[in-house]
DNA sequence: AATTATAATGAAAGTGCTTTCATATATTCC
DNA sequence: GGAATATATGAAAGCACTTTCATTATAATT
């Protein structure tokens, strides 16, 4: 017969001759109890079929252990390299992940909105997504933490990066490098976005150029849809043209795989016929041994999580505007 | 002024001037307040915007399940593209995905006797990591619908993938392209699980390989860390050998870019003097133009939420085992 | 005017759980 | 062999609320 009432800790504690403290450690860190008493306890809760009250946890830590991401889809490997580092970040503070993936600014306004602001999460971490004026209100009058990733808003603390910069440093590498006929290659994903990283870097890129008095011609500014196919199919229409640029500074590693694809494809040799420098230093840039503007990814996963845990300490500290360093990884491409 | 802390009752009486009951009866049983102390205690809820924590948790939790996801962490992409099919798959969905990302048998371990508890989830799917018969039995115990994706267990459902039949595609793939002098290469991460999917494609590729009478010496089986520069090393090593192999079997896409790129360093000709045949498919084996077989990764995450949210439904359906074909994609590696 | 019923309120004791701290026992080191 | 260190456990103090119960002020009844 199914008991009347609901067990609680207090019944498994009894019937498997331990203290509540014991059992609540098995429940929580399970390491931290002895081998025997853990198979005994575990046997009580089995036996009387206890299921804590999630109220009552919620209430005796403070908060909810639950920190949330709201991402845009897993698309690009930047996205994921970055939640590898919250991840990493979270799993060694003890807080659950619960990740929300958007893939419009419309659905990210619904989140927002429906997101239970209050109550249900710790700390809210946005990454790559922007954020408007009334919005990031909503998040600040809610008292909820949160922390931005790459779309920096005043009123909310962000890990940022200097896009501009990083732009820049392509223009100032290829130009060092002798190149005078340079284009630019980027995506056209999330068109609704304002202020794109994307053209950031294009804008960096071509204040770059401008500064040592070269032309960035509207013919070598190419976007390409994100994903491998198009972006290949783009970058071989740049390199058949009559006078085909010597240099592509691509806006992300994943489409700089492709230019190099459709370089070996045109039988092109790189770097020695055309220099590619990418943006973002994925994994796999490593095994390109692709030339590209590094940006700690992982690390600004870890950083957003430090700065939304400070937060959610101490919630009168100001806002923190983070920027990270960009670096420049010589590899063979470039 | 935004609240900066979560307001609690105590706040609110306060600044009320009343005590913590008479407000938590305003909450509960505002008739048995005064009409006077009511309005007061209401101004202060709203100047305060407090809500009562428990209720938020309430609120928010209606209409909103939550599936959770125990992963290893994210070092491989196939695991992440697995997690991509099931967020797709949940975001259409009313779910909230909740992560918890595990580095070791051990501390799996330890989360499967909480989890389940301490969760409050609707369902759980267990990506690409063993579960014995205790953990097993424990879930289906407590009632938390399970899917497991790529370690099958009787009691549970699962999406399985036919590593072993996978291992001798490649091997029958390798035998009908004429080559005899065949090598497999695979990771040694996660020594602790047994029945490693690894191994078993060494299995299947073996057979495959014993069928056309031809031995696959132990010179020819390597094992290298899940790592960019290691499996290079190991790579290198095969491929220097006196009498190296003409094919390589690489157990995973990831490692396979390895191994292209020891063969690039070593001025050896893919696939005129090595042929290469990766496992997984990943976004990035189309970039290589690996020659792999394909694992619908994906479609594996899509499919386990499919059948997790079927099971949690009606319960009361039997465990179902789905296994995923494979296909050999023939690209330029081999 | 004395008594009693009624309404409004707060002190304090739960509620089921976590966590800090102190204690007891076992292990390692020199 | 004793000190230093690590491991396993429980007592007790929270946590944010709810509820009980005793207290007071007020209204109603004789």
């Amino acid at each position: 017969m199914p008991p009347n009432k609901p067990p609680t800790i207090y019944d498994v504690a009894r019937h498997a001759g331990v203290s509540i403290t014991t059992v609540s450690r098995m429940i929580n860190t399970p390491d931290k109890v002895n081998g025997d008493t853990r198979v005994r306890i575990l046997a009580a809760i089995d036996a009387l079929g206890f299921v804590p009250k999630a109220e009552a946890r919620a209430r005796a830590m403070r908060g909810t252990g639950r920190i949330g991401v709201i991402s845009p889809f897993f698309t690009a490997p930047s996205f994921v390299q970055r939640l590898r580092g919250i991840a990493e970040a979270l799993s060694a503070k003890k807080f659950e992940l619960v990740i929300y993936t958007v893939d419009s600014a419309e659905r990210l306004k619904n989140l927002l909105s429906s997101v239970p602001l209050t109550g249900n999460l710790d700390g809210l971490i946005i990454l790559s997504l922007p954020v408007d004026d009334a919005d990031a209100r909503r998040l600040v009058d809610h008292g909820l933490p949160t922390v931005l990733v790459e779309f920096p808003h005043p009123n909310l603390s962000s890990v940022e990066i200097d896009d501009v910069m990083g732009g820049r440093m392509a223009a100032q590498y290829l130009l060092k490098k002798g190149h005078r006929c340079i284009a630019f290659l980027g995506d056209t994903d999330l068109p609704e976005y304002s202020l794109h990283p994307v053209s950031q870097r294009l804008v960096g890129f071509r204040q770059g150029l401008q500064e040592a008095g070269i032309e960035l011609p509207d013919a070598f500014v190419r976007l390409a849809p994100y994903s491998q196919e198009q972006t290949r199919k783009v970058a071989a229409e740049l390199l058949s043209m009559p006078q085909p640029p010597t240099a592509i500074f691509v806006a992300t590693d994943f489409q700089a795989l492709s230019v190099l694809k459709a370089a070996r494809q045109l039988k092109i040799q790189v770097p020695e016929q055309l220099a590619v420098v990418g943006f973002d230093d994925l994994d796999l840039a490593e095994y390109a041994d692709l030339t590209t503007i590094h940006q700690h990814l992982d690390e600004s996963g870890r950083l957003a999580v430090e700065i939304l845990l400070a937060q959610i300490e101490s919630p009168s500290r100001p806002t923190r505007h983070v920027k990270l360093p960009l670096t420049l990884i010589e590899r063979q491409t470039a």
